[in-house]
DNA sequence: AGATAGTGATCTATTATATGGAACAAATCT
DNA sequence: AGATTTGTTCCATATAATAGATCACTATCT
């Protein structure tokens, strides 16, 4: 891929900021990415310049506050953010627990939107995270519901059959324990209609809950209202244009060459 | 200032991206930043790569959703944020209007958390953006009560007297209409404990309505209640740790020179 | 205290990398 | 159908990034 090696390593180092999780010092870092300190000086000066990246009074870096505009503008333009977000609260009123949207992007499921429930143990991904495909119920839906080979490598390992046949037959993905222990997750497909065919899965809405929680409330009220949730949610989002697609599946067909 | 060009210029992709609101093809951007074609898109092609921006499928870019993450996670380092959340939800139950908190960074103004009230005028800044630091309320806070020379340019013109007096009498900044018509806002300071000593302007806490629902509730009792709340902010965020500071304070003073 | 090892910042010659014009195919507009 | 605009690729040139050494400074260790 023929890229800007430099602005890689910047990002590079953005993005090792973040994981860090701490402020790093510019040695620290330079050790971590194996650049040199003066390279790594000169990448930070420019990110601390355009505060992508802040420095502390102790002189030690860490991701900046620029990038809470950009990421909740990167965030208000998906409209199905937007359409969701009176649902998720209605939601979160009536049931008490955390209920969050997800969508597909390059191949990887990433939290568009999340409302946290009242309930004292609130585990749950943050926005804009990436989540596993393989073990979680929104990663089941998209295996079963999403077009062939739109997931990532891991969509190579087919569902098991009867999970599969299950899915179709509720509706819904469930997942219980299985991604994170003590937590079970219910998903359902939000469709969203396409001029005149078909309709196309733009992203899931899910529950997640402490297990007990989850089997107070029941799977079957929670699939219930989640999937009549997603129909409001649909119809709020309305009818996609399908003009201009042409021209991208043509430009993707022929990088896959 | 000896930063890397070609970052800078990415990063120049990327807030342009940012700042027009809707997607962008590649000419396009290519000719607002007075950039060939061809570095731009070798520039995008590394920004997408990592989903710091995004490819539609009609070709057009736009932020990606990877800023989100960054973004929440620079959020989330802000002491003063993860203090102020549940007192800022107990004030909107109680005021039912949008409350938030603004941070001085770098010389300027940035919305550090939000959080909205139910009225159907909900016009407030966005949570990371920056806001002026000469009409607001907040703005007028930092002139009476910050540190001189650390607001930005904009600061060197004095506060009119009258209104400073105000201020330090109340304890609280006022804007009504100023900042955008319809809208009055009130600020208090948010002061941490430093070791021993004094005590520091960490942050600030305003509320936001429209001047007709403003003037419902009263200043007087908006007032009363926002510096309780500050309190209560100070009290949770503890005592600053004073030590490793002098290193910044040494290098900022060399960087003056 | 004095010495040592660590830090971040700065400088410079060398090299590798970004540059940007031109040419390309596809697609949209007239 | 022709004209224009789009995104993409290529490549010689010149610029900009590189990485090692040095400096100023602070903590840490005898």
């Amino acid at each position: 891929m023929a890229g800007a090696a430099t602005v890689e390593k910047a990002l590079d180092v953005l993005f090792h900021l973040h994981e860090a999780g701490t402020s790093l010092g510019l040695s620290e870092i330079g050790r971590a990415l194996d650049l040199p300190k003066s390279s790594c000086h000169r990448l930070l000066t420019s990110l601390v310049d355009r505060e992508v990246v802040d420095r502390d009074d102790a002189g030690h870096y860490r991701p900046g506050l620029a990038l809470l505009s950009l990421g909740i503008g990167a965030q208000g333009r998906e409209p199905v953010v937007a359409a969701a977000r009176p649902i998720l609260e209605a939601e979160v009123a009536e049931l008490g627990e955390t209920v969050f949207v997800v969508g597909l992007r390059r191949g990887r499921l990433r939290v568009l939107e999340k409302l946290e429930g009242t309930g004292f143990l609130r585990a749950a991904p943050g926005v804009g995270d990436v989540i596993p495909s393989d073990v979680t119920a929104v990663g089941k839906l998209y295996r079963v519901f999403g077009s062939r080979a739109e997931l990532g490598s891991e969509s190579a390992v087919a569902l098991d059959p009867i999970e599969e046949a299950d899915v179709l037959r509720r509706g819904y993905g469930l997942n219980r324990d299985a991604w994170i222990d003590g937590l079970s997750v219910l998903g359902v497909p939000i469709w969203q209609q396409e001029g005149g065919s078909g309709s196309r899965l733009v992203a899931s809405l899910a529950l997640a809950a402490a297990t007990a929680r989850f089997d107070e409330l029941g799977e079957e009220l929670i699939g219930r209202r989640l999937l009549a949730a997603a129909e409001k949610i649909a119809g709020r989002l309305g009818v996609a244009d399908t003009a201009r697609r042409r021209l991208g599946a043509a430009k993707q067909t022929r990088e896959e060459r």
